[in-house]
DNA sequence: CCGAACCTACTGGTCCAACCAGTTGACGGG
DNA sequence: CCCGTCAACTGGTTGGACCAGTAGGTTCGG
């Protein structure tokens, strides 16, 4: 009830950020907006801690997050400049990436982590129904049922859906494919940053999975390619209809 | 002279870790080996600079770099616990990774990196081919020249190499796959992590490198994704052949 | 006896101030 | 003109103090 009475009146949750947060928020967006040009150096670290009214300690935590996320190189004595991200960023920035559209039309990286997903996703299953030992071959077979009676609720199929798509990457023994899932789950595909439209069909189509789940159960490594193949493709050559305010 | 004479002499650059990067690869693979199960609480911030005697904020430097990796859960007021990698951390922990060779083992993740590689190379030539801008074609048909005329270096041609298939990522477009390649590139590609009679073959391959080279230049989506294919897969069930020492 | 308020001893978050340790570039002597 | 010197930066590290939020025990009221 109370939920209810304060959403009517337009409040949202506080944002919890640090103080270090907001300065790697906002350190990060400009630099991958291009407003530090790769090569420049970044202001000192006390001159940043003066401009925005923060401790130096603060922003050696932000600056560390972003030498982390490889979007700066450190070095004492000489100044902290930027990187070219398109080089030395790694794929977790794309975690980070989704929070901000000025630069990177989100609907295009959309686009790229569906494909990316569409990728990896069909060579897991195919990994998955070759290398997978009888108890996860069991889990998926779990899974997707789990995944099944969710529906109709999208949201409760969306998280099975992930829940059955970890088993599988899972299952293909593959730690890459498994830390990449991870990027992409917790970057592009997190809530309400895909439009609904465009895996909607993808989510209903329950029986795609479980023939899915099948095929892997089977062992038929190329069978659960080309069904994973299909399930994952479509989102991708989706009409993009982005709703327009 | 001098380099040779100090070469000789067996020296090597002496490591160039700040204390904070120390503390930070201590933690890094206190976690990742399982020293610290997911859930636990890691020793207070203050504990942790007794124990390895080393001021607070040093640690809590190191704590950032951990949580950006997706290690670790800070919370005021409460204990920073572990998380599970296996679900939490994305793909650039496989940069730090290959460091370690207790846990994970390296020749698995070496197989696993260059499984994704493959699969990741093949649809970025698919997409460079359908969708690249006739600079772009002509830039990954300049990189192919230059990685030819590398030729017989092997680390020349394997930096060439990557400078190529760099080119050919950046015209599939997708911004994800960039980002990836840089992970992995960053992580056990680099040099002597992988076994060089496992590349050996691959790199010095020209000849199937120009051909898909052509074949995205002339905008063949599936054959350059079938050439790639065939160049990227060949080293993955090469022969383990691990140097026994 | 049980539940709720409270209080205390932790946790991480932030700040100030000082000093160490490399880098850089200007300056002056050779 | 070149090279060493030095001063004015840069980041690296330390200590200490205090704020802020949490967790768990204690106590008090029912």
């Amino acid at each position: 009830m109370l939920a209810v009475t304060l959403l009517a009146m337009n409040l949202r949750p506080v944002p919890r950020g640090s103080v270090s947060d907001h300065v790697f928020g906002q350190l990060r967006d400009a630099i991958v907006s291009g407003s530090y040009a790769p090569g420049d150096p970044l202001p000192s670290e006390r001159e940043l801690g003066a401009v925005l009214t923060v401790n130096r300690h603060a922003v050696r935590e932000a600056l560390r997050r972003l030498q982390q996320l490889g979007l700066v190189r450190v070095s004492q004595g000489g100044a902290t400049r930027v990187l070219d991200w398109r080089v030395h960023a790694g794929l977790d920035l794309a975690m980070s990436l989704t929070q901000v559209d000025e630069v990177l039309p989100i609907d295009t990286l959309v686009r790229d982590v569906l494909e990316m997903r569409a990728c990896i996703g069909t060579d897991a299953a195919r990994l998955c129904a070759l290398r997978a030992d009888p108890a996860t071959r069991a889990a998926v077979t779990d899974a997707v049922t789990g995944y099944a009676d969710a529906a109709p609720d999208l949201d409760q199929m969306d998280q099975a859906n992930i829940a059955l798509w970890r088993q599988i990457v899972q299952g293909s023994g593959n730690t890459a494919y498994l830390l990449a899932f991870n990027s992409l789950v917790g970057g592009a595909l997190a809530v309400g940053r895909v439009p609904p439209q465009r895996r909607t069909a993808e989510l209903l189509d329950t029986a795609g999975h479980r023939r899915l789940a099948a095929l892997i159960a089977d062992g038929d490594g190329d069978g659960a390619a080309g069904q994973a193949h299909t399930l994952l493709t479509a989102p991708v050559t989706a009409p993009t209809e982005r709703t327009r305010t």
